[in-house]
DNA sequence: AACTCGGGGTC
DNA sequence: GACCCAGAGTT
């Protein structure tokens, strides 16, 4: 949950979510779209399959309890490098390094490294010198969690509180006044906009819902039924795209997301012919279905009154 | 090696 | 608006 997801946010979810799936077998017997219900909000919904596989991957090969080994753990679903250590080193005391963003910017400031925090180069001198620093540690999970928090809260992105830092005076970036500029951002590629026309149908206290493709942004994620394209679309041009009639399309609103690679224009429309075949939910139902955020916010906007 | 996958905090 | 977040998997 913490992969790519700031501590304060998935300190408001973790004591539910892990009260809901409290062992693995727990999880793998609730089932994936119970995982995804429940990783609802938190982006990267990818990491809640991958969980969801961990977990039955734990039950089957494991007798239900996490392995203690990095090996072990690294063939987890969804467990990279950095997870493994993590759990191997905090967890169950292994001598694992790890390298997050925040030890990548602790080490590119401790050694003036003076790269983008992606350089492949770089992050390989970050797990060198990880590893250096957790086998000369009294305590790995201790080194490792120290190491992360030192880049969270004083060696922050931007400038860095040198002034508090507990090891300035080894620090070549800060004795040569850099620190601020170490290390340089990640080139980040220009957002593709893309048109998301979305239909609201209604009938009575129920609205009509389908699942996303599973590609893509929001893979496998509930929808209003929904038409993707590069360019805003006519009511003809959505029909089409749509697969079946709907006799009139009535504009009811436009927004904007901005995702990391994408800038999503929503077109939300409401049909007034019945649709008969598909997947009506009333508002209970509903609620069980993940859905992305923005989603979520236009059902609860527009389905129920 | 580059790309894809969310959503929000912070400046 | 830029930049980042206790990254991993795919292409």
């Amino acid at each position: 949950m913490l992969q790519q997801t700031q501590v304060s946010r998935v300190a408001e979810r973790f004591e539910v979510f892990v009260g809901q799936f409290p062992s693995a077998s727990a999880m793998a017997a609730a089932g994936e779209e119970a995982v995804v219900a429940a990783w609802e909000g938190l982006g990267y919904y990818r990491r809640a399959r991958l969980l969801y596989g961990a977990a039955v991957q734990i039950c089957e090969l494991h007798g239900g309890k996490v392995p203690r080994s990095t090996e072990a753990l690294l063939a987890l679903p969804g467990v990279g490098r950095y997870t493994a250590g993590s759990v191997a080193s905090i967890a169950f005391d292994r001598r694992t390094p790890i390298v997050d963003g925040n030890v990548i910017r602790v080490v590119a400031r401790l050694e003036a490294i003076d790269a983008a925090i992606d350089d492949p180069a770089l992050v390989t001198r970050c797990w060198e010198t990880a590893g250096a620093l957790v086998r000369a540690a009294k305590s790995p999970g201790v080194l490792n969690e120290s190491l992360m928090e030192l880049g969270a809260t004083v060696c922050k992105p931007g400038p860095p509180s040198c002034d508090r830092c507990p090891v300035r005076t080894q620090c070549a970036a800060s004795r040569t006044g850099v620190a601020s500029q170490i290390p340089r951002p990640k080139r980040r590629p220009v957002r593709q906009i893309v048109h998301l026309h979305t239909i609201l149908f209604r009938r009575g206290d129920r609205v009509l819902l389908r699942q996303r493709p599973h590609r893509g942004i929001w893979a496998g994620l509930w929808e209003l039924p929904s038409v993707e394209s590069a360019d805003s679309l006519e009511s003809a041009a959505i029909e089409t795209a749509l697969g079946f009639k709907v006799g009139g399309l009535r504009p009811l609103e436009t927004f904007k997301r901005l995702l990391t690679h994408r800038e999503v224009r929503f077109h939300v429309f409401e049909a007034s012919t019945r649709v008969r075949r598909g997947h009506w939910c009333d508002q209970a139902e509903a609620a069980k279905l993940a859905m992305a955020k923005p989603m979520r916010s236009l059902v609860d906007r527009r389905a129920w009154s």
